[in-house]
DNA sequence: TTGTGTTTTACGACCTCC
DNA sequence: GGAGGTCGTAAAACACAA
């Protein structure tokens, strides 16, 4: 499957200790039906919970954020962050069941109950293990209205949400409207901000493909043997085209044709 | 523990295309 | 004019050496 060889393609996507130990295995993530659809991409829930129909990522996820504040995760996010940040590999999948023990008013304020967290509700990363202690925070003053400096606005995606989107970016690196409302939906994100997460996404691409062929200048090496006389921003456009230059066709025309194959 | 460098979200400015 | 692109940057999150 290729979501390993992505893991391997670039393994500083998770540097360092902390994310190694929250990836997930790739086998434990539950792919929703549809996503089957989409690049060729099986769903291996059977090798986690054989029989069981693996359940519809948005339930993991709970609604979709289109409307939360511009800065700061709103309970939908804080809760399936917090934990999937605390699981480890041989802590299971994103089961739906995982999510209905949570006590009902705790699960709609967003917030795990803390005299009923075990142990594997805890991260065993003090660091994931303190964003518990943000997140309250974070909903305690979400009501107040957050700027950019003042309070935290930057989340941190989950292992799953960042693997999902890359597996989508490593298909194409320009999401269509239509994908990108469906991923935004499965993973509980706004639109928004998985057109900013590609958009970050290929600004990191031409960053590694700029600093490979300084690299290789410096090295002694001949650029041109390799990227012929391209910029490093020409290199990169032709090897990720903007949608409105390949083969003449639209980003929905370009999504029909990766569903086709 | 702390200082520092890197990576990751998120935004604004500006541009192009429809 | 709106949507989405790049580019530059802010700031949180994170890794790691001292």
């Amino acid at each position: 499957m290729y979501v390993s060889s992505l893991l391997e393609k670039e393994p500083s996507m998770y540097p360092g200790s902390a994310r190694a130990n929250n990836n997930l295995p790739v086998q434990s993530f539950v792919s929703a039906p549809a996503y089957s659809e989409y690049m060729g991409y099986q769903p291996v829930a059977a090798l986690d919970s054989p029989g069981q129909p693996a359940p519809a990522w948005g339930s993991h996820y709970g609604p979709q954020r289109e409307d939360w504040g511009a800065y700061g995760p709103g309970p939908s996010s804080a809760l399936p962050a917090a934990h999937i940040h605390g699981s480890s590999p041989g802590q299971g999948s994103y089961s739906s069941a995982d999510y209905s023990g949570l006590h009902p008013a705790a699960a709609a304020a967003g917030l795990p109950p803390a005299d009923t967290m075990n142990a594997q509700q805890i991260s065993p990363n003090s660091q994931r293990h303190s964003s518990y202690e943000w997140m309250r925070k974070t909903l305690q003053s979400n009501t107040a209205g957050k700027t950019r400096t003042k309070e935290k606005y930057r989340v941190v995606y989950t292992d799953h949400q960042r693997l999902e989107l890359e597996k989508e970016f490593h298909c194409n690196r320009y999401i269509t409207i239509r994908r990108k409302s469906e991923l935004a939906a499965n993973l509980g994100l706004s639109e928004r901000q998985v057109k900013i997460w590609f958009q970050n996404r290929r600004a990191k691409e031409r960053k590694m493909i700029k600093k490979k062929i300084s690299q290789f200048d410096g090295s002694g090496g001949s650029a041109q043997s390799d990227s012929g006389s391209l910029s490093p921003n020409e290199l990169s456009n032709s090897l990720f085209p903007p949608p409105h230059g390949i083969n003449g066709l639209q980003p929905n025309d370009i999504h029909q044709v990766i569903v086709s194959e």
